[in-house]
DNA sequence: AATATTAATCGTAATATTGCAATGAATAAA
DNA sequence: TTTATTCATTGCAATATTACGATTAATATT
């Protein structure tokens, strides 16, 4: 029914699943490298870069936004995004928690 | 139209979108970690340990192994599935391109 | 005030994902 | 051979995601 049974995993779980989940469209794997890249953007020059329609892109910074992972700031008429770059670390700590699970004692059984 | 244009991305971010997709979900998640945690595991004891019926385990499973994250042998009217090291390790190194971004001159503009 | 610029929001269509019951295939056990 | 066990596959319904045109809101410019 596509719909994630959130009550029966962790906690960790979950939010492991929620930061990879905004990291599943390339779109906004490329507008965080663009925002690493140049420290700092405003939406307009991404749509120009990335090369999706205005409202596309607006959507997936909301998104980026909602996790925590980008800041936005208005200015005048344009809005000027960058990493947050707290919320970054601590969600590469998470991440890394699942990445970088033991492996040495691994025998390949199968 | 729920359709990601692959063609207007670099590989290595379409690369990186494919894996954050298959960590996008609780029971991956649980399910790899589980498999570390035991090295070893069939797809009943899955089933018992996450929750979930015995084919939507299997369609976890199917995903996970279509992108080498996992291997799975059959042994008589059980299978065997552990984690595939190699490909474990070859994910990794990519994801921490992406998570590893430097930060370190980074003002916080926002 | 009138117009231009910028970005968010709304509505909608197309596609993807999730979950499971039912079924099928294959081996093991009787 | 018959029955049981285990897991994959199929088919379906519910929900989520993606993308964009149209519109709106807000500030800037003239």
């Amino acid at each position: 029914m596509g719909l994630a049974k959130t009550e029966m995993f962790t906690d960790m779980q979950n939010e492991i699943a929620l930061f990879a989940k905004v990291f599943g469209h390339p779109a906004r794997v490329a507008i965080l490298q663009h925002l690493f890249k140049i420290n700092s953007c405003v939406c307009g020059d991404l749509v120009n870069e990335i090369g999706l329609a205005q409202p596309t892109i607006s959507q997936h910074l909301k998104e980026l936004k909602h996790l925590g992972l980008i800041k936005g700031n208005v200015e005048g008429t344009s809005v000027c995004y960058c990493i947050n770059t707290d919320n970054w670390t601590k969600m590469k700590e998470t991440m890394l928690q699942f990445l970088d699970q033991d492996i040495s004692n691994k025998t390949d059984c199968c």
